[in-house]
DNA sequence: CGCCGACCACAACGATCGGTTGTGCGTCTC
DNA sequence: GAGACGCACAACCGATCGTTGTGGTCGGCG
């Protein structure tokens, strides 16, 4: 189907005339005429009957005339997301299931209508994301730089929302049939958190939180994706992972698994968003507000040692209160 | 842009290869390429990077996923709604902005997602709607045939809902400032509906009124649309018009036109929808309780001498209670 | 009543497009 | 280094889409 030739079927049937419509359209009548013959043949039904003074929609017509409509909007929704100058915001996540794909999506979802897409660099680095930014290619990216002397000076880090983090754990692990877990309790169990790239602030962010509490975090083995982890989890008695309270596991019930939260302190991953410092995306400001306004974590929390901005919008005087065990 | 390349691209982003799209599609390598490539021209934008194990999407590829996403499905829908055996409830209403529309609209809007098509035959005799029932072009419509035995056996007519009346009057009318009218106080004024078929069954509905309440309500005129009848009723002293209390119009408060109830009794008009006694579409149901549990009029109500089968479900025991005062 | 004007359909033709087969190139694997 | 795999390019062919020219039908008008 030639969306053109819906385009055209729509443009006939508001102005009731192939002559309007092919001017309207800068092609003839007889062009018209046969997009209209064409989308019948390929419908097998008739959209139009054609009188002496014009046309008029069929039944079929009219049934198809909000759904074509609706393609021709879903068409130009689908350039204006590619066009450079037009196009919708555009963040980067770290995958589309983690936390802050989800929570975006939620931000979506309470917000119909709002120009959004979600992609992903798929970049161990996070100096992939910050060059993608500088270049255009995306608006903001939800990664961290550890080093803010690494971070350019055209762009802006800002600290969006603390997630928790719990423990994945599969029926016959010794630890499933807790209701929370300290840190300390988790000393000597296996913690596999497969796929982290090396350089990444996730690495670094596990690096912090083994030797803080003296866990046994490996993150070196190879990653199969998230269903081979899960089935591995839900066999082993003394392996578990850790993922974030926000982020979605597609089957996890099915596989008898466990999300344990981690208390006393919460263990908090603090999440950042990178932008441009000048000329950001005018629906940006509106999403950070919308990750700041969501609940915090259950204090006392631990966070790493990075200068992550604290939270300046909705607790300015708690700035010190965020307690860090190290 | 071809839809059958969007169809592919989003293929080929799931699966992550051209030949492997290539044969779900049952075409060859070569083709997918083509259309791929067709569509990075028109959008001046590469979609996909080429590796040597496949393909993999770049960000504006990414970018450009769901919404191609959607154009499939709009189609998909804008076909189902076209054939025959697949297609979604088809039903027949006076106008896009008759009551009927207005609540099919909100009964839609509550539930999103439902397959839903509104067409008009544009007809004024109502057996042009029944014929269209019984061949199978539309599954329901909202008309009335008011001789019962004009009413095929193997149609069904249920009522579903009474629109009461309002006055519609130019600001100059002595009308204008009532909150409420009684028809009473109708008598003597002219009352303009054009646009009114001769033998349909609103023509019998305003004459039964006009008798019932002397009134002098001149259907005749010619109809030059609803955008000409509002200009002529704002600058008019003299001249009004019956609504529906649930009808639209697109700019009243711009032609300083007010709507006034009539009350004491309200003039209800007995709306019924006509569908198949036997195999009735499955969502229709659902359209006709929606119907019947919209509030009821005010009463005392008058309504026309029809045969209607009274609202049987919500009000089963008040089926006297509706007053005519004929 | 017959002409004219408006509008759509059909025919013919050239350019373009979308499919095919055949081939080449780069990369990953053994 | 040979083979497998996957995508791109070239050549070819039929279908399609645009054009111009023409015919048919309906409504309005003198």
């Amino acid at each position: 189907m030639d969306t053109e030739a819906v385009r055209t079927f729509v443009l006939a049937a508001e102005v009731g005339q192939f002559q309007h419509a092919a001017d309207e359209l800068g092609v003839t009548q007889q062009a018209v005429s046969k997009r209209i013959a064409a989308l019948e043949r390929e419908l097998e039904a008739r959209l139009f009957t054609r009188t002496a003074r014009g046309v008029e929609l069929t039944i079929d017509g009219q049934a198809f005339l909000p759904h074509a409509r609706g393609i021709v909007t879903g068409v130009e929704r689908a350039i204006n997301a590619i066009r450079p100058d037009t196009r919708a915001l555009r963040i980067d996540v770290l995958g589309f299931r983690s936390g802050q794909a989800v929570v975006l999506h939620d931000y979506w979802r309470a917000h119909p209508g709002i120009g959004l897409d979600v992609v992903t660099l798929k970049a161990g680095d996070p100096h992939v994301a910050v060059a993608a930014i500088r270049a255009g290619d995306v608006d903001a990216s939800f990664r961290t730089v550890t080093d803010p002397a690494a971070l350019p000076r055209d762009l802006e880090m800002a600290h969006v929302i603390d997630f928790p983090l719990e423990l994945l754990v599969g029926p016959r692990h010794p630890l499933a049939s807790a209701r929370t877990l300290t840190p300390a309790q988790l000393r000597r169990h296996r913690i596999w958190v497969p796929g982290i790239a090396p350089r990444s602030e996730w690495a670094d962010f596990y690096d912090q939180l083994a030797t803080a509490f003296d866990l046994r975090i490996d993150g070196a083995g190879p990653n199969f994706g998230v269903e081979a982890l899960l089935e591995t989890l839900a066999e082993s008695a003394d392996v578990a992972t850790f993922v974030g309270s926000r982020d979605r596991l597609v089957w996890p019930t099915t596989y008898g698994l466990r999300r344990v939260p981690v208390v006393n302190p919460t263990i908090a991953y603090p999440q950042s968003l990178i932008f441009p410092r000048t000329n950001p995306h005018p629906g940006l400001r509106a999403i950070i507000d919308y990750f700041r306004g969501l609940a915090a974590p259950p204090e006392p929390a631990w966070v790493p040692s990075w200068p992550t901005p604290r939270r300046a919008v909705h607790r300015p005087a708690q700035a010190g209160s965020v307690s860090s065990l190290e």
